[in-house]
RNA sequence: GGUCCCGUAGCUCAACUGGAUAGAGCAUCUGCCUUCUAAGCAGACGGUUUCGCGUUCGAGUCGCGACGGGAUCACCA
């Protein structure tokens, strides 16, 4: 007998279609809704487009369905109909059932291979992050990386194999504006000598240049040049464009400032990353990658999919379905920017035989580049053009609008992790409830609750709507929160250490006892959670794993209210709650950590 | 201007391929801690889903239009 139900009730439906109305019903096409906690029921069948052809009206037709799908004793306990939908109401024992089966082994919820729902597993490559060694990470930086590993983490969940790489931008002309400013002005200045993060430090002199920049430009201005002629003839722009040439003609003490600044933004990166608990399996570097493509413009332009201009560059007209014409190589020969995309891209697919899917966390203000980009592989005739994909998310907005470097409102990363954190502390510190710990686990603690504060707020929002993060409110830790659902983990966890006092046995778990409604409701979120997984997979949206995991933190606590758990006087529902509080925190916990969340044991 | 995205409670967000009386949290107001963690629970208040027309048995969801907001249209990345 299957575990789950779906199956077994589709049929029948479709069954009683064809009996009751000869209609004949493709069992898959039968989709179920959760019943409206209004009404009395499990699942609902939506019967208006049944009811139409059988020329019946909708409660009638209900009725029918209803009467019949009650033979099914075993699943069907009873059911009601209002107005065109069929409310059931699955038999208790089968939610015993489903329990025993998970208390005999919960992890068997969160195995790919039992779960009903997923496609086949797919070789996958995750690309998220990818920085610029010019300046430290931002709020927009933070909701890339949270992105970029919670959906890793939930297509490996949902059984793909997934690869996590990070393209690192750390070279081209507005990285040598930092190396070049620090050479002018920099005196010597390292993150050693300063106290300064390494990536704050090579930020610091991205905003020199850009200031001293504007400054000889403004002179110029004064002296009657144009803006557009004063900017190229400012001494700067002069000195950037020989820095850039001597770069890429391997000077060497170019190429050792160019190593030694960028080896201090990785340091800084390197922490930033840890503090958010995001990792790589394969690092790209583009100062390894640039030069790639350029076989992509011969092949392109070989099999007529690109055009040269009589100045020399390479074009690739894209009228036909709808965009423009682009340039993928300058009339000087070199690459622009889609020229290395191009080329790594072919890289990756090279590199990693069967990759059918390659996913790129990318800001939604690229969704046009990523459009050109497959186009151009379609044309190419690259049988794995369609499994690029954008995963386009929508920028962060502040209560003033868009960040803007210049304004000086950048909400910077490590700043921001810093203040949410100290802000779990105090109001950790505030409850008293962990005066017992010492300092590094208090400091975990406190490390913990701000991420996850941080992480479920950003992750809660659907990936592809844009989102307004307000420094100035901060982040709430009561309510919809990460803090809420990290809680309802050691209340568990709290729980249990209680009941492990009493030493039941599992033996002791009676099927006489009739499951209240919040307890029952909690088998039933349990039930739930692969269709989630496999959901959240499809629509590469953790959103979904957040607000179920909400969901089960909220029943709990509902639950926990007005349910005694641990009680000697009445030992088996105590070992029958104790197991079921026990799956809902491993649950809990599986679905966090998808998120990047940590849950603690006590808090 | 062309193309694309968005508009849901005072605020931040939900609402699976069109389904029932559009849901949470925050904020405001009420109750509930000598019993397993009150970062909790229960309740009240709060909506013409920007506006109009259309398709449908049924529209926040689909189509057309208006209004409002954003992105993008570089031999930048």
């Amino acid at each position: 007998m299957n575990i789950r139900f779906e199956a077994e009730l589709k049929n029948a439906v479709a069954a009683a279609l064809q009996q009751l109305f000869n209609q004949s019903v493709r069992p898959e096409s039968v989709v179920f809704q959760e019943t409206k906690r209004e009404f009395e029921g499990d699942v609902t069948l939506v019967v208006f487009p049944y009811a139409k052809p059988a020329g019946m009206a909708p409660e009638g037709c209900g009725n029918m369905l209803g009467e019949a799908l009650l033979r099914e004793k075993h699943l069907i306990a009873r059911f009601n109909v209002v107005k065109g939908f069929l409310n059931l109401v699955i038999a208790p024992e089968f939610w015993w059932r489903y329990y025993r089966h998970l208390a005999h082994d919960i992890r068997t919820l969160f195995d790919p291979a039992t779960n009903p729902f997923l496609s086949p597993p797919q070789k996958l490559m995750v690309e998220y992050s990818s920085p610029n060694t010019n300046k430290p990470l931002h709020l927009g930086h933070i909701r890339n990386n949270l992105l970029g590993y919670s959906v890793a983490a939930v297509l490996k969940a949902a059984g793909n194999d997934v690869v996590k790489v990070n393209l690192v931008n750390d070279r081209g002309i507005h990285i040598c504006k930092s190396m070049l400013a620090w050479k002018k002005f920099g005196h010597g200045e390292t993150p050693a000598s300063t106290g300064l993060k390494g990536d704050h430090l090579v930020g610091k002199y991205y905003v020199i240049y850009d200031k001293k920049f504007k400054e000889q430009v403004e002179a110029l201005v004064q002296d009657g040049v144009g803006k557009e002629e004063a900017e190229k003839q400012a001494p700067l722009t002069l000195e950037i464009q020989d820095m850039l040439r001597a770069w890429e003609a391997g000077d060497p003490e170019t190429l050792a400032l160019w190593k030694t600044m960028n080896g201090w933004v990785y340091d800084g990166f390197a922490v930033t990353y840890k503090n958010l608990g995001v990792d790589f399996d394969k690092m790209y570097y583009e100062s390894e990658t640039y030069l790639l493509g350029k076989k992509l413009v011969d092949e392109g332009l070989e099999k007529g999919v690109f055009f040269r201009k009589e100045d020399g560059s390479v074009w690739v007209d894209l009228t036909d379905v709808g965009l423009d014409q682009k340039v993928v190589l300058r009339a000087d020969g070199t690459s622009v920017y889609i020229t290395q995309d191009l080329g790594t891209a072919q890289l990756r697919f090279d590199e990693f035989a069967a990759l059918s899917r390659l996913v790129y966390v990318v800001g939604n203000e690229q969704d046009y580049h990523f459009k050109v980009l497959k186009e151009i592989f379609r044309k190419m005739g690259r049988p794995w053009a369609d499994g690029i994909y954008h995963l386009s998310y929508g920028m962060v907005d502040l209560p003033s609008g868009k960040m803007k470097s210049r304004e000086g409102t950048v909400v910077d990363a490590d700043d921001l992790i810093h203040e949410i954190v100290e802000e779990a502390e105090m109001a950790t510190k505030a409850l008293g409830k962990i005066d017992d710990f010492d300092n590094e686990e208090a400091r975990q603690l406190y490390h913990d609750l701000g991420l996850g504060a941080l992480k479920y707020f950003i992750l809660k929002v659907d990936p592809k709507k844009r989102m307004l993060f307000n420094p100035a409110e901060s982040i709430d830790l009561n309510g919809n929160t990460g803090p809420f659902i990290q809680y309802t983990y050691a209340r568990i966890r709290s729980v249990l250490r209680k009941g492990a006092t009493l030493q039941l046995n599992a033996s002791e778990e009676t099927m006489d006892y009739t499951m209240s409604a919040a307890e029952r409701s909690l088998v039933k979120l349990l039930y739930t959670y692969p269709q989630v997984i496999a959901d959240a997979a499809n629509a590469l949206s953790p959103s979904l794993v957040a607000a179920h995991v909400y969901d089960l933190a909220k029943a709990f606590n509902h639950f926990y209210h007005d349910h005694v758990i641990v009680d000697d006087q009445s030992p088996a529902i105590s070992a029958f709650r104790l197991k079921l509080a026990g799956m809902v925190a491993e649950t809990l916990k599986e679905g966090t950590r998808l998120l990047g969340i940590n849950v603690p044991e006590r808090m």
